[in-house]
RNA sequence: GCGCCCGUAGCUCAGCGGAUAGAGCAACAGACUUCUAAUCUGAAGGUCGCAGGUUCGAAUCCUGCCGGGCGCGCCA
């Protein structure tokens, strides 16, 4: 028995009951949930239903309502027992049988255990880092990296259509003063006032040097052209190498330069002013998002003709739109909140509904310490921490478990000192051991010819360790659709780490598996190895979704 | 000044209106001749920033205040 089962079962009791009496149907909610209560005492389930219903149901005491419920619903297959506490809640307990049985569907579903269909038909753009190419990924992008890319499987887990994107900020300022940048290098001459200054610019002025050594005697405006070029292409094709290295894959790298050079940006100026919400004052060509959530209307061509960075960033939108998205998620950092206003304002403007069709994931930023001092991150003095870097210090699975496990809404801190000093302290291997643990537990039941057989008797996983167990292994399902909901990937995380591999070395721990000595395997044996198996699936399940490894052994 | 985010145990953080607010780390006391002790058990640790409000019920929702982070260009 699931949750959602259990679910649809009280829904029903409970328009048993309504019928019976002639009460309004229309005040039950289309679907319920049941809860988990964290007192044993309060039953396996719990629901609340009575209480929220009975006002509105003519009825001004829930307790009553409920007694009629818990009566009903206790005729219910699977259900053992149905009490009422408090104000008016159902505590439900199930059937041991009932309960083991969802060890049976966990197995059966396998890999597909925790997907769902809740957001099928929807089609997602999922846009994040879009890191400017004019140097390594560093550790504030590395945080949407981490999180972006596992938001990216939740969403397909719960069935949208999603696209991952970088975009590639390739025309304008930024790369000028990168190609500046590595021609002063190459040359010996300091970097500009303006430019960059890490090791790396050096180091890919050499390489430009090294394979096009004509370039040093090109007129001036040309070499530096080709060291723009040349220079931010090679910088993308490192951030892609790191990026892949991390895990993280994007379906489109998306060039803004496509966007001047196609005409999309003209093409964008006319849809707009189709809709009403261009004009132009003192020279310039301006956007009227005042008209919708923006606090000042935003420029789109400059009066020296230029576009603007503005006018680029609503030609994107419109293409994703065209493109057929009708989902258009950007995540940004918390530096950037300021572009929530105009971004939804560009929506809005295009005739599009702006809490619909786009939607701004705003994340606070990374503050790293090391030894407990602050370090400034500044791209351009070099100072920065690499998700290179991060990896080298602590692993790919330690550095996006640490970055996905917090909710994004607050500032994370790390300390270099601490991931890389007290690694084996990190929760991701509370999380991994717990699959090696239980892979090195299936190995021996297959060195012992013990195998689960095609079914088992669910009554006999009635242990409180097992029943814990079982019913945090149902909780998966709605775990993954929340989080794919609220798009917070760390809800997994902490399911993961403080839910299933909790029960699981608890039950690990009071539990034996496997028979000892010259004893012989039993049906419990048999039962348990399905729950043990139902375990390492849904952990590895959720590790898949996180991006993080699911190791065998440790 | 205006806007967004945060404020929960010594530290790092969970807790999409539900019952006695949780985890990890740190610190204390225990458990390994048996399926991986990277584990488990026990004890300890709290004015959920403050004050009102809504509700049967508020850490959670609303308002105000205090404290911290970030942002408010014809920059990119």
């Amino acid at each position: 028995m699931t949750p959602a089962k259990l679910a649809a079962t009280v829904l029903t009791a409970a328009r048993a009951v309504f019928t019976a009496r002639g009460l309004d149907l229309s005040v039950l909610p289309a679907s319920i949930t049941v809860e988990r209560p964290r007192n044993p005492e309060h039953g396996d389930y719990a629901s609340n239903l009575a209480m929220q219903v009975a006002k509105r149901a003519g009825l001004n005491n829930p307790r009553e309502l409920a007694t009629a419920l818990a009566e009903e619903l206790g005729r219910a297959p699977g259900v053992k027992s149905v009490e009422i506490a408090g104000p008016g809640f159902l505590n439900i307990r199930l059937d041991a049988a009932a309960a083991g049985s969802l060890a049976r569907l966990v197995v059966q579903a396998g890999r597909e255990y925790g997907r769902s269909e809740q957001l099928a038909g929807q089609r997602v753009n999922l846009e994040f880092v879009s890191a400017n190419p004019t140097g390594p990924i560093h550790l504030g992008h590395t945080r949407w990296a981490a999180v972006g890319d596992s938001l990216h499987r939740i969403l397909a887990a719960a069935g949208a259509e999603v696209t991952s994107e970088h975009y590639i900020n390739d025309a304008g300022a930024q790369v000028e003063r990168f190609g500046r940048s590595l021609m002063a290098a190459a040359t010996g001459e300091p970097a500009p006032e303006d430019g960059y200054g890490g090791e790396y610019v050096a180091e890919i002025a050499q390489r430009i040097v090294a394979a096009d050594p004509e370039i040093l005697s090109l007129p001036a405006d040309e070499a530096l052209l080709s060291f723009r070029d040349q220079g931010y292409l090679m910088m993308l094709q490192e951030m892609r190498e790191s990026l892949e290295r991390f895990g993280v894959h994007f379906d489109v790298w998306f060039s803004e330069r496509t966007l001047h050079d196609g005409g999309a940006v003209e093409h964008a100026l006319d849809e707009l002013r189709k809709q009403g919400h261009i004009y132009e004052s003192e020279g310039a060509i301006w956007l009227r998002t005042t008209d919708f959530t923006d606090d000042k209307d935003r420029v789109l061509i400059r009066s020296n003709g230029e576009k603007t960075y503005f006018a680029a960033d609503a030609a994107y939108y419109i293409n994703k739109r065209e493109r057929g998205f009708d989902r258009c998620i950007y995540m940004l950092g918390a530096d950037h909140h300021g572009y929530v206003g105009r971004l939804k304002a560009i929506a809005a403007c295009a005739g599009d509904d702006p809490d619909v069709n786009i939607e701004i994931l705003i994340g606070q930023l990374v503050n790293l310490l090391r030894g407990g001092v602050p370090v400034r991150l500044s791209k351009r003095a070099g100072n920065i921490i690499t998700l290179d870097e991060l990896v080298e210090a602590v692993g790919v699975d330690a550095a996006r478990y640490s970055l996905a496990r917090s909710s994004t809404d607050s500032t994370l801190t790390l300390d270099i000192e601490e991931i890389t000093r007290k690694s084996s302290d990190n929760p991701v291997f509370y999380v991994q051991y717990a699959h090696a643990r239980i892979s090195s537990l299936l190995r021996n039941a297959a060195e012992l010819g013990i195998g689960r057989g095609d079914d088992f008797d669910a009554a006999l996983l009635s242990h409180e360790r097992e029943n814990d167990l079982l019913k945090t292994l149902g909780d998966f399902p709605a775990v993954v659709a929340t989080a794919a909901e609220l798009r917070e990937p760390h809800r997994i995380a902490r399911y993961l780490e403080e839910q299933v591999a909790n029960n699981y070395h608890r039950f690990y721990d009071a539990c034996r598996v496997l028979p000892q000595g010259d004893e012989a395997a039993t049906d419990l044996t048999r039962a348990r190895l399905w729950l043990v198996e139902a375990t390492r699936v849904v952990l590895a399940n959720g590790l898949e979704l996180l991006g993080v490894s699911a190791p065998e052994r440790m």
